[in-house]
DNA sequence: GATTTATATATAATGTTTTATATATAAAGG
DNA sequence: CCTTTATATATAAAACATTATATATAAATC
C-alpha cells in the first residue's frame, strides 16, 4: 500500500526519499505512515518495476539528492489502484484497548493515570489537526493550485478530527466508569 | 503484541489455537485480530519461552487439540506488559482514506458509490456491536463469573460503537460534500 | 565551544502479518 | 448424493514494517 502512497506524490512533482517522508508526515500520517526505511527501500522497488525513474541531483554543502519522477506505467497503476474498490471494513489495532481488555488485575488508579495521559495526547493532536494540518492543506491547495484535490485532502483532515473527538469523548466515559 | 492478547486469554481459561482464534474473532477483533496461522506459530514461540505449556488432549471422531495453559512466568510478563503506560497515540492505516486523498482525477460518481458501500458495510457493523458484542460479553461475563472484568469488556466494545457511528458521520458529511 | 537538528541516502537484521497449502473427518444443508 | 461448513493443527513462502546503523556537512541552539 505504501507504493501507491508514494505514486500519489509523485503524481503531483518529482520528490526525493526524503522529500516524501516529510510529505506523509505532514499529510497522510493521520491515516497512512511510514518509517524512512521502508521509503527509500520501496522506491527502490517501484524503479526496479519501471514505475518511477530517478536520476541524482547534486549539491553543493548538501547531500546529493536522488529525484523520482513518476512513469506512465507508474500512473496507470495508479489510477487502477484508485479506481478498485473497497468492499471490506479495515480493521484496526489498538494497543491501548488490548492492554484495557486484559486489565482487570490492575489497581484502577494505574489505569486513570494512563487513560488520562492519553486525553493529555489526543488534545494535542486535535489541534494540530484544527491548526497546522488544516494550515498545511492550504498551504499546498494554492501553492500546486489544486483546490479541487484539496476538497479531498480536507476530508481526510476532518477524519483525523472526528475521530480524535470521538476517542477523547470515549476516554471521558470510561474515566468516568472507573471513577464512579 | 499478539503475545500478550494469547497470555491475557490464557491467563482466563486454558485453550487450545482453534479455541483463541473464535475467542479472539468475537472479542477482540474490533481493536486486536490475527490469522489463524499466526495464532498458532505465535503459541509455539510462546512456549518456546516457557510463558505458557501445552499437551495434546485426544479426541474421538475429531481432529485432537493441543491445549495452552498459561506458566507463572507468562503471568508475570502479561502483568508486566499491562503496567507498563502507553506514552503515544496509536497511528492508524485506512485504505479508505489513502485511496480518497489520491483520487481527484476520478469521477465523483466512483467515489461517492464507494462510499456509500462503505456507510451500509458501517451500518451493518455497528448493528454487531449492539446487539452480537454485547450479548458476548455478557455470557462471558456470567459463565465465567466476572462481572467486574466484563466492565472493562464492555469499554471496549463501546469503542467500537463510538467509532463505528463517527465513522457513519464522516462518511455523511463527505458524501454531502462531493454531492454538493 | 559543544551539542543538537536538519539535510540526505542506503542497507542489514529483525519482527510482524498475510497468503497459501496440506491433512482428515463429521455434521449440516441443498 | 454432493457440497459446504465446522472441527483442528501445522508450516512454508512471501509481503510488509520496524529498528538499528553508517556516512557527511551545515546550520541552529545551548
Amino acid at each position: 500500500m505504501l507504493k501507491y502512497a508514494l505514486l500519489g506524490f509523485l503524481n503531483y512533482q518529482t520528490a526525493s526519499g526524503y522529500d516524501l517522508k516529510q510529505l506523509m508526515d505532514v499529510s497522510t500520517s493521520n491515516f497512512w505512515h511510514a518509517k524512512q526505511s521502508q521509503i527509500y527501500t520501496t522506491l527502490k522497488a517501484l524503479e526496479k518495476d519501471a514505475l518511477v525513474v530517478s536520476h541524482i541531483e547534486p549539491q553543493e554543502s548538501r547531500p546529493n539528492r536522488r529525484v523520482y519522477e513518476i512513469t506512465t506505467a507508474g500512473q496507470e497503476d495508479l489510477k487502477n489502484w484508485t479506481a478498485q474498490p473497497i468492499t471490506e471494513i479495515e480493521s484496526r489495532k489498538e494497543k491501548l484497548l488490548l492492554k484495557l481488555f486484559f486489565s482487570a488485575q490492575l489497581e484502577p488508579e494505574i489505569i486513570l493515570t494512563e487513560l488520562r495521559l492519553q486525553k493529555n495526547l489526543h488534545q494535542a493532536q486535535l489541534e494540530k489537526y484544527q491548526t497546522i494540518t488544516k494550515e498545511v492543506i492550504k498551504q499546498f491547495a494554492s501553492s500546486l493550485d489544486m483546490q479541487e484535490d484539496a476538497k479531498l485532502w480536507e476530508t481526510t483532515r476532518r477524519f483525523g478530527e472526528l475521530y480524535t473527538e470521538m476517542y477523547i469523548r470515549w476516554l471521558d466515559e470510561t474515566i468516568e466508569n472507573l471513577e464512579g
